[in-house]
DNA sequence: TCGTTTTACTAAATCGTTTTACCAAATAAA
DNA sequence: TTTATTTGGTAAAACGATTTAGTAAAACGA
C-alpha cells in the first residue's frame, strides 16, 4: 500500500475556495465514485496506484486525480487505519516538557516525522509510577505503531517498537539511544583537571533520572583515571521532582553546609549547574574565581547564563532524530534486528564558569 | 454514547498475566461475544450503558464485565471513532517546543486532557509562512475535534473549535486567552518608575509573535501614564526565529551602540531579558547598579538568572488549562455562544535584575 | 382470554476505506 | 478458429465498533 501524502496539486485554488465547493464536508470516496460513474473500488486503485493500476487508461486516472483534486479529496483517517491497521502515529514517554531536555529531543523528533506523515501523542509522566503504568497502555489504544521514551524506564510490556532516549535497561525489543558517557566523562575530567583543580565536588542525578547510575560510575571510573580522589563529603545528590534549579540549588546548599573545601563543581546537568551557582554566588563563592562549575546537556539556558555555563553537550537533537529513524527503521523492516544500543557522542564546549585554579 | 474509559477491574491481574491469557492479541467485541455466547450488541450496550440497557438483567451485566475485565477487552479505537466521528482528540500548534513558553502551556493543556482521556498531537510551525498553512490541514485531517494555537496566527479557515493563546486576531469560533496587557504594562512602567527611572529603553518582540503589537501598545499607554517620555533611540526590535537569547543579545548590541543613555531596560521577555543582560555585562554595565533589566513571562530561567530577574509573571500552566477547558465545553455545548477573548491576569514579581536608579 | 407492555435479546446497516475475487470484452497467440 | 491473455473495470467482504429496527417470549392488565 502507497499512503498518498500528498494530493496532487493542479488546481491554484485556496483552501478557502475548495472548502466552498465542498459545500464545507469532506466528499467520500463513494460521492466522488459517484460523481465520476466509476466505482469506489477504481478510485482508491488509482489514488493509492495499487498493482492493478496498470490496467487502468491513463484517461481515466486523469478524470479521478482531477475530480480528487477538485473537490479536494482525502481519504478518512479512521477508515484508512480500521482496515489498514496502521495509524501513522507515535507514542512519546516524556517525564516533563518544559525542562528543556524533553523539548530538544522533541524537536529532533518532529523533524524526522513530519516529512514521513506521522505524528505523535504526548504523555507527561511526571516520574509517578502509576503514570508510567497507565500512559503507556492509553497510547497503546490509541494504537500508536511504536514509542519513542525519553528518561523514562519502560514499567510496561514492549509488545511493540520502542526506542528509549537516554535508556539503559536491556530490554528485548527495545532499543536505547545513549551518550558515549565514559567519554563524557572524560572529557568534563580531564577538562577539570587540566584547569588544575583536584578538590572536585560532584551533584549526583535524582535516582529516578536514568543517566544518573551511569553518569556516576563513568565519573567515577575517570576521576581514578586521572588520580583524583573523590571525597564522599563532596557528593550531593539532587531531590525531588522539581524540573527547575531549585533541586540543584538545594543540594548545593547541603553540600556547602559540610564546610569541605572544593574548587571545582561537576553538576548533573545545566539546570543543577545554574541552582548551584545561584547557591555558591549566595555563600560568597565566585563562580569561576573561585570554583569553577560545569554543567552537562547544553540546553539553551547554558550559553546565555551569567557566567556562561561550561558544559558537556548531549547532542539532544540528533537523538531525537535518531530516535525517529530507527522506529520507523523498526516499522518497515519489522524482522530485522537492530542493535540495543545507538550512541552519539558529547562535546566539551567550553565557556565562563570553569577556570584555572589558583591558590590563594 | 458514555465513553468508558476506565473499565472495572476486579480482578487484580498485572498486565502481563492479561496479556498471556489473550494470547499477545487484544480481543475483538465479536470474539467476547462469541465467547459468552451473546451477540455483538448486548456487550456494546451493557459496556456503554446505552439506553437500552436496562432490559438487560444484571444477571448477564456481570457476566459481561467479567469476560471483558478477564480478557482485558479494550474497545478498537479506530472503530469507534470511525463510527461515532470522534478522534478525542485535539491539535496543537505552536512555533516551538523548546523556548520555554510553547512547553508551559502545554503542561496546562496535558493536565486538563489527561483526565479526560484526550490527547493532543503536537505541531511545530517555526513561524513558516507554508507551515502555518500547511499544519492545521495536517491536523483536520487526522480528524482533530479542535485546535490550540500558542502564539500563533490562524491562516486557515476555521472549521472546528479553536482556542488560541495569546492570540488577538477576532476571527469567528475562534476564543482568545489573552494577558491583561493594560494591567502588565502598568505593572512594569511604574515598578520602573518607583525606582526612579526616567530613560527606560524598551525591546519589542518580533513582528510574528502575537504579542508584540498589543504589549508595545500598552507599554506605550502606560509610560504616557506615568509622564515618560519614550525616545525612538531607545526602541530595538528582536529579529529572527532563534528561541534563545541570541535575538535580545543582538538587539541590546544595536541598543547600545546608539550610545544613548538609559537607566532600565523592558525586554520583550525573559529569554530576549537574559541576552540582553549579556550584552550589558560585556559592555561593562553591570545589572541592577547601571541599568534595571526588567523581562516578562516568568519562565524558568528567569528566577535563577544570575541576576535572578525582575519580570512580569504570565500564567501559563493556567492559560494551557484554561484553553483545554475551553475547547472541551465548545466541544460539549457546540450552539452555545463562547466569548472571544478571556482575559487573565499577570503578577509583577520582583527580583534582583531591577534597582533603584541612583545618580552618580 | 386477549391485547398490550416489558424483558431479553439479535440481525443488519452503518461509518469510509482497501482488498480480494470476480467478470465481460477485446486482443493476442496457437 | 480456438484458447489464453490483457484490458477495464465491479461486487462484495473486511476492518471493529455502534445503532436502528426489529423479534420472540414472558408478564401484565382488563
Amino acid at each position: 500500500m502507497r499512503i498518498f501524502l500528498v494530493m496532487p496539486r493542479k488546481s491554484k485554488k485556496t483552501s478557502k475556495e475548495k472548502f466552498e465547493e465542498t459545500n464545507g464536508r469532506s466528499i467520500s470516496l463513494k460521492e466522488l465514485a459517484a460523481h465520476l460513474g466509476l466505482s469506489p473500488t477504481s478510485l482508491s486503485i488509482v489514488l493509492n496506484d495499487a498493482p492493478t493500476a496498470n490496467s487502468i487508461p491513463q484517461e481515466t486516472k486523469d478524470r479521478i486525480f482531477e475530480a480528487a483534486a477538485k473537490f479536494n479529496y482525502r481519504p478518512n483517517y479512521f477508515a484508512r487505519s480500521l482496515r489498514a491497521q496502521r495509524s501513522f502515529t507515535f507514542g512519546l514517554l516524556v517525564p516533563e516538557l518544559s525542562d528543556g531536555y524533553s523539548a530538544m529531543v522533541l524537536n529532533g523528533v518532529e523533524s524526522v516525522l513530519s516529512t514521513e506523515g506521522f505524528f505523535y501523542l504526548t504523555a507527561s509522566h511526571l516520574h509517578r509510577e502509576d503514570l508510567l503504568e497507565h500512559h503507556p497502555q492509553m497510547l497503546i489504544e490509541r494504537q500508536v505503531e511504536g514509542i519513542i521514551a525519553v528518561d523514562t524506564p519502560i514499567r510496561f510490556n514492549p509488545t511493540l517498537p520502542i526506542v528509549n532516549v537516554s535508556g539503559h535497561d536491556k530490554i528485548e525489543g527495545v532499543t536505547n539511544i545513549i551518550l558515549n558517557h565514559d567519554s563524557a566523562a572524560k572529557l568534563g575530567i580531564e577538562h577539570l583537571c587540566k584547569l588544575g583543580h583536584r578538590k572536585i565536588a560532584f551533584i549526583k542525578g535524582q535516582d529516578f533520572s536514568s543517566d544518573t547510575e551511569i553518569r556516576w560510575q563513568t565519573i567515577m571510573q575517570a576521576a581514578i583515571e586521572k588520580g583524583i580522589e573523590i571525597d564522599d563529603d563532596l557528593i550531593v545528590q539532587l531531590e525531588g521532582e522539581n524540573p527547575s534549579p531549585e533541586t540543584g540549588y538545594a543540594a548545593t546548599q547541603k553540600l556547602l553546609a559540610r564546610k569541605k573545601k572544593f574548587t571545582a563543581l561537576f553538576a548533573f546537568n545545566d539546570i543543577s549547574a545554574i541552582g548551584a551557582i545561584r547557591a555558591l554566588c549566595e555563600a560568597d563563592c565566585r563562580v569561576p574565581e573561585d570554583v569553577s562549575v560545569l554543567g552537562f546537556d547544553d540546553t539553551y539556558a547554558a550559553a546565555f547564563h551569567n557566567p556562561a555555563l561550561t558544559t558537556i553537550k548531549q547532542p539532544l537533537f540528533e537523538m531525537g532524530s535518531l530516535a525517529a529513524k530507527t522506529l520507523l527503521q523498526k516499522l518497515a523492516e519489522p524482522n530485522r534486528h537492530f542493535a540495543q544500543t545507538l550512541t552519539v557522542e558529547p562535546k566539551l564546549v567550553v565557556r565562563r564558569s570553569t577556570a584555572r585554579f589558583s591558590r590563594k
